[in-house]
DNA sequence: ATCAGCATAGTACTAAAGTATGATTATGGA
DNA sequence: TCCATAATCATACTTTAGTACTATGCTGAT
């Protein structure tokens, strides 16, 4: 941020060195003052717009940092103990919501398939549904997932 | 945005018309044509940076519309054309984040098992997903379901 | 008028998911 | 210490889900 103004700042010098040796004086012949002028403001605005394209691009970078977090989730202690869910189960849940299938979820935790299938049932049974994706719902419902 | 450049065009026509009037001559004497210059850069800078902002203003309106979608949920409508998903095949994805078993869509909907099974295999293509549980991560993330 | 895409439906099959039951080990609390 | 519960695993079974075709009628755009 600090670099661009300061770049900024130099290019202006620079150009101003400039019109000291190429000075209206040299175009006087060509165009007239207000040409000159015109051209000036039209490079100068260019500039502007450039300018402030790149200072204003950092408030992008932060808006498209928060549309994908949407704020930060954070567990509802109560939930656990209100469905009655263990943290295997909890842990197990986050997979499931991630759309993972349960061989995956089995390979993730470094245990068998079998394990897997009953905790998932286990869930069902404390959420009361019958399927994953009423899991996923009750889940969000009652703050166990984001 | 063609309002915005034309009066823009207009306000740099008024300007070169009062630089006839007040042309540099008046400010000779007391400030160098490199100030002068200097003055009118900035000043040509500062609209720039103006318009750039006024330019690409519509792109923050985009981004000041999707954060609030957090609370009360609106489709997004480029996502329907970003991912090809038909009205139908929403109707059956938003059945499907309700929890739904296919069965249970088909009686929802008044169409045959087979029907909602071709429609969810053809959301599985366009959003790239293999599973019922990823799909509504998936229609999540674009802007299809709350 | 043709053609792509949508909505519908079917069959046949494979792969997951879910249910039921039983068993072992470890652990925290009455 | 004993018991409930969590976590693990297994087997056998049923039900859904998902895949891979094929097919038909309809509509909107070229």
């Amino acid at each position: 941020m600090l670099k661009i103004i300061l770049r900024y700042g130099l290019f202006i010098a620079l150009l101003l060195l400039a019109s000291r040796f190429l000075d209206y004086g040299l175009f006087a012949k060509l165009v007239s003052f207000e040409v000159y002028v015109g051209v000036l403001a039209l490079l100068f605005t260019g500039l502007g717009i450039w300018m402030g394209l790149r200072l204003t691009a950092p408030k992008t970078v932060i808006q498209k940092v928060r549309i994908p977090s949407t704020e930060q989730f954070e567990l509802d202690p109560s939930a656990l103990d209100k469905t009655g869910i263990s943290s295997r189960e909890l842990e197990v849940l986050r997979h499931i919501a991630e759309g993972k299938s349960n061989q995956e979820i089995a390979e993730s935790l470094y245990i068998s398939l079998s394990t897997v299938k009953s905790h998932v049932s286990h869930i069902y049974e404390k959420l009361d549904v019958k399927r994953r994706t009423q899991a996923i719902q009750a889940g969000q419902e009652k703050g166990l997932l984001p």
